[in-house]
DNA sequence: AGCTTGTATCGATGTTTGTGGATACAACCT
DNA sequence: AGGTTGTATCCACAAACATCGATACAAGCT
């Protein structure tokens, strides 16, 4: 259950994507993350919890709010939290999860454009 | 060949996965576009093209830059095409491909926390 | 201890996806 | 017209993936 922290190299990736062409361990790595994103119960799962009141979520609410079995949700969960984009603990009876948007930033500023560096 | 415009939504898209929960219709498109980056070829192939000086690139120069069959190449460049990443104009003998930073920025803009609407 | 409910893992299955060989198309050059 | 080179499409195949039923695990309740 590696929770791969894949967005902390110094300059390589968080320079951008258009800064200069991404070397082959940087685009593996990044590559699993967007996967993690290119589903569209993982998209809506993940949007849901992070634009959750309290930051957290139960699974109990996110199951019923799919037409697929709870296998298949835990599953897609799963996914997300591997991709470093969630989080989760157990309280009791309940899991809960919550996003990690210091993931979702990094991507962000892989995807934006080289700010300083035209002008 | 559609060239999905995927990310010209109002409001909805573009307030960003963590103001309010993706419909689904939403979430079926911009998977589409995540999916596409979703592979380390891809990432490699649009780095390449972004961070290129002249802003376009030859297919003739990306081609050899993997350890893969031509016709592979040529499959990744039209996934990125019709997410609606880059686009591309054949002239002469050569085709040449460009990124589309307004996709790349919409998709940053999706994945960053809402800015204004806390603090 | 048993029962019930919430969640994760396992195993199987149908579909999608990455890959490359063969081939077709496009443009140049004799 | 024929020949050569660059690029895309077609077809087939193996690997990866989304899905679900069955089952296992976890925690509360009686």
């Amino acid at each position: 259950m590696q929770q791969l922290p894949v967005l902390d190299q110094p300059d390589a990736c968080c320079a951008g994507l258009a800064s200069a062409p991404l070397a082959e361990a940087e685009a593996t790595e990044l590559a699993r993350v967007f996967k993690a994103l290119g589903d569209p119960v993982r998209l809506r799962l993940l949007s849901m919890i992070a634009s959750r009141e309290g930051g957290e979520m139960c699974v109990c609410e996110l199951t019923p709010a799919f037409d697929l079995a709870q296998p298949t949700i835990s599953h897609h969960l799963k996914l997300l939290r591997q991709a470093g984009l969630i989080d989760c603990e157990r309280r009791g009876t309940w899991v809960y999860y919550w996003a990690l948007p210091s993931t979702m930033d990094s991507l962000a500023a892989v995807l934006r454009a080289p700010q300083a560096a035209q002008a």
